[in-house]
DNA sequence: ATAGTGACAAATG
DNA sequence: TCATTTGCCACTA
């Protein structure tokens, strides 16, 4: 191995690897940050250590179907524009929202196992 | 090194 | 259903 004993496994694989999980979300399905973290694996992931590489995540990325436990949206404190945009997304996807804004999980929620990615055995 | 903050989650009242 | 508190991990002052 050449190179320095960086953090295990470079942030990069772990942004590789999530950024698959996310892609293998099907269209009209949503997933939670706890349940991505969980598909994402090559590490252990934690909820915030997810939020915090979704805003380093590249375009041809769904990130818009990553929303928090619940089905909220805490994206509105960070940008309120990303905020309506994600809505608009999930919309076109066919995901319906509720009237106080959060996102129908019980029809849309991803578990693991659902999803096709990395996490298959 | 300590404290504060943040695209979170689960438990509690 | 909502508000509060605690745990989590990384970054910044």
């Amino acid at each position: 191995m050449r190179d320095k004993p960086g953090p295990a496994a470079d942030a990069e694989s772990i942004q590789e690897d999530l950024w698959t999980a996310v892609r293998g979300i099907p269209v009209g399905k949503v997933a939670t940050y706890g349940d991505v973290a969980d598909f994402t694996s090559t590490v252990k992931l934690t909820a915030r250590q997810v939020g915090r590489l979704m805003s380093l995540c590249p375009e041809g990325v769904p990130w818009h179907r990553v929303v928090g436990a619940g089905g909220m949206l805490p994206i509105g404190k960070l940008s309120p524009a990303a905020e309506a945009e994600q809505r608009a997304r999930l919309t076109a996807d066919g995901v319906r929202f509720l009237g106080s804004g959060r996102i129908d999980m019980t029809s849309h929620r991803c578990g693991p196992g659902d999803l096709p990615g990395p996490l298959e055995e």
